[in-house]
DNA sequence: GCCGTTCTTGCATAAACATGCAAAACATGC
DNA sequence: GCATGTTTTGCATGTTTATGCAAGAACGGC
């Protein structure tokens, strides 16, 4: 039997029953169970799976919710930004978090103790803050984009003109020294440069294939970055731009 | 049985029923108390429950309060009320839906292949709507209420009052014949009065337990309700009072 | 105050686990 | 065809985790 084969078993029966353990699959496909353990962190680390001590089970709801087409892609190294990111918060901080992956990473990874007040237009995000018993959190509205999912549009350009933040968590966007912070959409767009515009310093991380991209709307000049949350395998020669531009650079 | 699977089910146990007690799941489960007390321990580590002598109860006092005299069952009922309540739904039309379980699964019970605008301060009722295509969904922003799963305040008024709807969900509230429907909470109360004002009728979805019950503050009068969407086992009596008042009652 | 119940803690054990290694199956280049 | 490198798999190793049991502490009713 093919690893493959053994691989869209274990997605198959994970769909249909929501869990799966080891050592059933073991003796169903013949194989040992280390095999199967294999298998499993395979599946884990390509997110599609949830490993458990005993077999798996599905990601979390909230994880299947939202955007999960992205989301399977790169899994390890968004965690890994995640947590180096939230090294920069302190507490009582007021924070801007917009869309992306990786911003719903950070927001998962923000510690249960820490007293933060944090806007955002990103369903994902919001939803991984509404369990924190200290974050205040501001839920910026508009008109829902699917592909995106966050709100854009003037209801939340409105809203935004009305706070102000410590830091701004800018996500899934392009990354160039010499363009800036650029965005693929244009409202978009329009919401990630007024949350830029009303903070006092913007963060972002970036896995390595953002770095060196440009997107059609610019959002942010290179200068404007504070924080860049960065893999240890990033090219030192990109970092060595931004951090010329006095972005202070964050190894994850 | 794994760890995970009985983590999930203790919480689907206190969703339910607000409270679990040490002894009945270590028999349901088949394993010892000891076993189940750690299981209750870790999941009141993570925020998910409060532990207290001998079981464990819901963390928000809101939710347990009204939640604790649900019983089991009520999942189930909910699941037919909202069945039934999208029976009113018409393809193009504009919905506002607030916060609360019945609106929750409201919302999940929307088929895809229906065109629908949806207006909506509850993350979950949100959530439930991401994924659906044919829905152009509106968030409604402002101050996130932990208790309540919606956003209020200023910011949600603003919103709300831009907007216009042919149906209200109105959600978690009291109903009487007399006073009509109330709100447990001031601001709650500010937001549903600012949809029903905004609304041609208003839905209401309610499990026998909210009949003939009233809060404070008031939302709405008794002959704004157009739908009026309950159990079989509703008592006539009171069926009959809403009734005279103009409500088209609909039965799970 | 007492007593039974529930809880925590420490400990033992068995199962599940990660890791390194070697054999087998497979592909690749000459 | 044969040597070489890669991938897959199973096994042995040591480690971690889950669980139940026992003993003592904490709680709640009376």
């Amino acid at each position: 039997m093919l690893t493959e084969e053994r691989h869209q078993f274990i997605r198959d029966r994970l769909a249909a029953d929501g869990r799966v353990l080891a050592g059933e699959l073991a003796s169903r496909f013949g194989v040992s169970e280390d095999t199967v353990r294999r298998d499993l962190r395979e599946l884990a680390k390509a997110g599609q799976l949830r490993r458990v001590y005993g077999g798996a089970v599905t990601l979390a709801p909230f994880a299947a919710a939202t955007i999960s087409q992205r989301s399977s892609h790169a899994v390890e190294e968004k965690l890994r930004l995640a947590k180096a990111a939230v090294g920069v918060l302190a507490a009582g901080q007021t924070l801007f978090i917009d869309g992306g992956t990786t911003n719903e990473a950070i927001a998962r990874a923000i510690p249960r103790d820490i007293e933060l007040t944090v806007a955002t237009n990103s369903l994902g995000v919001a939803l991984a803050l509404a369990d924190l018993p200290l974050v205040e959190l501001i839920v910026l509205g508009g008109r829902y984009v699917r592909d995106l999912g966050t709100c854009v549009g003037g209801d939340t350009l409105t809203a935004v003109a009305q706070l102000g933040a410590d830091l701004f968590f800018l996500g899934s966007c392009g990354l160039d020294a010499s363009r800036g912070v650029t965005a693929f959409d244009s409202a978009e767009a329009e919401v990630k440069r007024a949350m830029a515009k009303n903070s006092a310093g913007i963060v972002i991380a970036a896995t390595n294939d953002k770095l060196a991209t440009a997107a059609p709307y610019r959002v942010a000049a290179p200068d404007a970055i504070r924080h860049l949350v960065v893999e240890r395998t990033a090219p030192a020669a990109i970092l060595d731009d931004f951090q010329r531009q006095g972005a202070e650079i964050r190894f994850a």
